[in-house]
DNA sequence: AATGAATGAGGATTCATTCAT
DNA sequence: GATGAATGAATCCTCATTCAT
């Protein structure tokens, strides 16, 4: 006799096998995306699962906590940005212009950020995105584009209000929110 | 002891009746400028009232929801605002100094704000903080204290970013985030 | 709109309201009375919730956690105790007779009592323990009933642990076990 | 990578194959041994597969539940028990010893033999454990070591109690307990 | 036959809201 | 109108068991 033996109803979803742990794992995280967009990091956790198509267990295995997730989540935007100031061309703007596109995610991740400074995975992606920082705005800075006032903490933050601010926009008024905060930021920015 | 004996343990706070309500009223939303500063503006609701040592009815009564109550709290953060932009040579860092003594608070209102822009009794409080800047700009333009290209929602914009940035630091770094910030703004918002 | 309103069903329990306090903690310790005897002191704590036909809320908020309610119950159990051996001619055998006869509750009782010895809830039912046997006993020596060589922490010994043989065993050999134990202990602790 | 692949972490165990098998059935049976005596009969089962450093699945096939799981144990238990009563020499007061000595395991052995008596795994270990006192006892009868009133259900009553008290108690006050109740018993098995 | 990921039921706890007094 | 206990839905997390590989 099973030891908690239940399921009445006999509609448990056929076990797929350990082949489906990488593709769960997949899943997850861009569950975890559209979820954490919705409604914030503090969404119930197990609406991930549920998105995902992944049992409640496989979620707790392959992201033991909300802070993994969102870690895993956060990590693969910036691989994107990343990518996007990899390219020996790229401006401040054209980071700003990836961020207003993460915008909705970014929040959360900013949260997670401010909320977990002192997790050391939260750290390890702090120092990513600072390192992408730093190394745009030095190119910046040698083309003159930007004032010799601004300092990475000053892009960082202008990114985390950024983030936020969009975040909170109703859809149809982000894109002026946004054209006007990155207005605000070029002001601030500028070389005098 | 009677087998229908009441109240058994007796030490239920006495019902000082409907005399309390006004000042039930204020405890409460001192108390909840309290728990919303502390734990954000979603605190267990509960948590309000204990700490206004007041019955959950009554904060039921008072404030019929979340909202109603953060309302009331903000309100009483509006007055404050006006009295100091009522003084006939106050500036717009006068202002973003009163926000950054708020700034917990503030956070929990913003968050409110952009939560719930459809209720109209957030819009009230929308439409005073609106009317509060743009009387406070009118003086800075005609001062030529700051550009002619600032508008209203760029300072309201403003406000809410610091608001929130604020409320997301430690304790400790919270002074010179607010220094970052303000600097940032007002290189942003200087006359060209 | 509440926040949190579901219950579409529409069956939920009528609220009796406060007067229902002290009935309901009545008949939670009940409750736990017979589900702790039934499937230990380890037994789904919102089973103990339902048999007492009581809210899983009233029953955190009378018992904020499991010691709290065992505690309870064996506070009752230690009041019978205590009331058989105030009487001037109870012996150590009308003491085992009440153990035996409250052998299943007791027996989560020791399992408490073993398993949180540093909690001081339980600490304090310990104590009553003790001073009740140990008012017994001196009574026994001096009536000479009992060996010189036993002491207090002997028969606390013996009741833990007729306590748990009796908890274990099927219900048509509990009398013979019982007494097979109490045989053993007589002759233990018989005057040499 | 391929879209397919599988095993994407790579660090899966390699699989050993049948050969393990027997390796595995006593890594299991060691594992299950510290697992129960450090956590209880109720330790997470597959606490145990991970101490072996076996699958969960191998656990399964070699040990259907629990109780199949726990005989085994208590099997090589027993297996040292009869060694020691095998020597000519050896007496009830080496056999409690010994009890002693395994007694965190003896507990959840006792837990289990109580709780599944009807068992017939179980069954067969209570068969041993009768036999091996049996043969004791008359050998101690013999010897006029212990009284002629004392039966076989008593002793093994007296180590089942032996067992379950030591279990419960904290490491250092083990000892003394164990001394305390070997004392009593000795009284009550002592010749007339 | 071994492996370990997948699965979901179930237990613990919190908290928004109602309502008798 | 005040009080605070009652209520139960919802969340979090664990763990027994299955099963593809």
């Amino acid at each position: 006799m099973p030891e908690n033996a239940k399921n009445l109803s006999g509609t448990r979803k056929v076990n797929r096998g350990p082949s489906a742990g990488p593709e769960n794992r997949r899943a997850l995280i861009a569950a975890a995306r559209e979820v954490f967009a919705a409604d914030g990091l503090q969404a119930p956790f197990n609406a991930v699962a549920k998105k995902a198509g992944v049992g409640q267990g496989s979620l707790y295995r392959h992201f033991p906590d909300r802070i993994a997730l969102a870690v895993a989540v956060f990590d693969e935007n910036l691989d994107q940005l990343e990518a996007a100031v990899a390219a020996p061309d790229a401006t401040l703007n054209d980071l700003l212009d990836d961020v207003i596109e993460q915008a909705l995610v970014s929040t959360a991740f900013i949260d997670l950020i401010w909320t977990n400074v002192n997790d050391e995975r939260v750290a390890h992606i702090g120092a990513r995105l600072n390192a992408l920082v730093e190394k745009l705005l030095a190119r910046e800075h040698a083309a003159g584009r930007i004032g010799e006032h601004v300092e990475t903490a000053d892009v960082l933050l202008a990114i985390s209000m950024l983030a936020d601010v969009l975040a909170r926009s109703e859809a149809d008024e982000r894109h002026a929110m946004a054209e006007r905060a990155r207005t605000m930021f070029r002001n601030a920015f500028a070389p005098r």
